[in-house]
DNA sequence: TGACTCATGTCAGTAGTCTGACATAGGGTG
DNA sequence: CACCCTATGTCAGACTACTGACATGAGTCA
């Protein structure tokens, strides 16, 4: 295959680099995050729930970047523990707010630890203006993916 | 909990629009894929073929980020459905080169016009420098990941 | 009011990936 | 040579996330 065929040169492609950079994050937070009995997942959704009580799961599953139904058990395996709270039944609507027990909390500040060390080790070699440079293009990326999608 | 408590402000997070950005491409690749019946690893390993022919099982997991077993698993089809061909014996140690063949080839060609479109639209908003910028960013932060991990 | 559309919560089945484990080949190094 | 360490290919089981499907509630509009 000579030069003018090659479609995606992953030497070259922002998409490939993308890739690469989000699983490198993945696997460090993995890393730290194990040792904890907690995926990452896991780790988001607890995260979403401190900064934003009463998100559904629809919402939470947005947020955590996977489909409602995948959340949905992963927070019936997080209430049967204790870790957060829904209601019986919805306030309004079929949403079910769902909330952190002190459990939870406590649960989510030991992995804050480690996963804040993760993300100060990424931005390590950086410059402030190189940080939010690297945030511009990023939400760049996203809105023309979403937006031309 | 107050605002000096949140470990990582989800808003501002790099880490987070890391992961962001990478769902919505993987989103936007298997949408365009999912017609021609191939998945991101699927494509991956026929793309890092193309470019780099007699790569192994495990140096095609490094390149498509899964382990070696989930790549043993999907070359085995792509072995059986005559996209790729591995010698019998290994030429050297254990290391099975492979290779794409022409049906390989034209089906990569297709999926190869799709995922292009797609980094070409995500890339739509943006000027030449901010690409560089980013694809400095995004080495710097792999790199601080690998070695300081 | 009734029909339509959309979002949500949930159950079930499937598919992709992972961890654990084993045997084997090659490169040092004593 | 024997030993150790590393990397590789592969099998098996477990887990995670996904797609498909259904019922329900809210909002819109004729």
């Amino acid at each position: 295959m000579s030069q003018h065929d090659i479609g995606i040169d992953l030497d070259t492609s922002l998409g490939y680099l993308l890739k690469e950079a989000s699983s490198a994050l993945r696997a460090a937070m993995e890393e730290v995050l194990r040792p904890l009995g907690m995926t990452v997942t896991h780790y988001s959704c607890l995260e979403l729930l401190a900064q934003r009580p009463g998100m559904s799961n629809s919402e939470l599953a947005r947020g955590a970047f996977v489909t409602r139904q995948s959340m949905n058990v992963l927070l019936q395996t997080l209430e049967r523990d204790g870790y957060v709270v829904r209601p019986e039944q919805a306030p309004v609507g079929k949403v079910l707010p769902t909330r952190l027990t002190p459990r939870g909390r406590r649960s989510l500040a030991k992995a804050t630890i480690a996963v804040r060390s993760v993300e100060v080790r990424m931005l390590g070699g950086m410059t402030e203006a190189e940080r939010s440079d690297a945030f511009r293009a990023l939400r760049s990326m996203i809105q023309s993916l979403r937006d031309d999608g």
